[in-house]
DNA sequence: CTCCAGGCGCCTT
DNA sequence: AAGGCGCATGGA
């Protein structure tokens, strides 16, 4: 796929803010950002000005998105745009995932609701420790959480110049620095010992986050479910948004209720009985298959 | 005030 | 094996 590549150090005509940036235009189809970006898989990005800002890795990232292209803006100098291409996913073809679903009415409504929502790929020891300060917790909760860890424990970032700084996800090494009231302190509550004993495990390579990618999915699930405050749900999470396992279907409160409206509406359906279906009915794209009743049923559909 | 939030771990049957 | 409950915190 073509990718336009514009590197500027000149200044814009129409500002004096000197600027020392890199600029990459890629052309994209099927793409809806905005989705993709606020539909619970990531708590870190911030729609500023008409934009998405937001940070991968080490790299302070700017992104916009109109009908056909994205166009993300660097910080310093950028040659390389790989690690973005595979964070957003841009080479798959998303009509091969949405055809493996099943072609029921719930489905069709979903996918026709959420066209273009997409899913990441991020950063294990990131989803690991996000999806463990998640539970019981409002996504807008979870991104305050995650904030205040980053600022804490994070390194610093180069941002652009009029935004806000920016902080690195703190590596497992440094959050098992930490203590549990440093970590209480932001505001994770019950999760803190949880978070700091799996940073821990991960420092000590009780479990080689890496290693799980070359695993079946099943066996890289029990891993994840030995660490402390990991079940299934969680681990599940990770391996979708993380490792790309697109079979992985986390059942969450959300989807238990959109399982149960959609699917039986006129009987309840107990909670066995919903895992069940969820495991068989989706295909191999299952997760995929989630991650748009999740949205549809948290945006689109009407509130019971 | 009460209730509940993208759950998990532990304690009961 | 399966179900109930406590856990921190903050917003509705």
């Amino acid at each position: 796929m073509a990718v336009s590549f514009i590197s500027s150090n000149s200044l814009n005509a129409a500002t004096s803010i000197k600027r020392d940036v890199a600029t990459a235009v890629f052309p994209v189809r099927d793409y809806d950002l905005a989705a993709t970006l606020e539909s619970g898989q990531a708590f870190r990005w911030n729609f500023i000005n008409g934009g998405w800002n937001g940070i991968i890795g080490n790299h302070w990232i700017r992104l916009r998105a109109d009908d056909f292209s994205l166009t993300a803006e660097a910080a310093q100098p950028t040659s390389d745009w790989h690690w973005l291409r595979h964070y957003l996913q841009l080479d798959l073809d998303l009509a091969t995932v949405t055809m493996t679903f099943p072609d029921d009415e719930p489905m069709r409504a979903a996918v026709t609701a959420c066209r273009g929502l997409r899913l990441l790929r991020q950063d294990p020891w990131e989803c690991l420790a996000s999806f463990i300060l998640s539970s019981t917790k409002q996504i807008v909760q979870i991104r305050q959480i995650v904030s205040l860890l980053c600022e804490r424990f994070g390194e610093p970032l180069t941002a652009a110049p009029e935004y806000t700084p920016a902080f690195a996800f703190p590596t497992a090494a440094r959050v098992a620095r930490a203590t549990e009231a440093e970590l209480r302190a932001c505001k994770m509550g019950f999760r803190a010992p949880y978070l700091l004993q799996t940073a821990r495990l991960v420092t000590e390579s009780q479990i080689d986050l890496e290693r799980l990618r070359q695993l079946p999915v099943e066996l890289s699930r029990d891993e994840l479910l030995k660490l402390p405050g990991v079940g299934r749900k969680i681990a599940d999470c990770v391996l979708l948004f993380a490792y790309g396992f697109q079979s992985a279907f986390p059942v969450d409160v959300w989807v238990m209720k959109a399982l149960q409206k959609l699917y039986f509406p006129h009987r309840r359906a107990k909670a066995k009985r919903l895992h069940h279906f969820s495991e068989t009915h989706f295909g191999p794209n299952a997760g995929y298959a989630q991650q748009y009743l999740f949205h549809y049923m948290r945006t689109k559909h009407e509130r019971a």
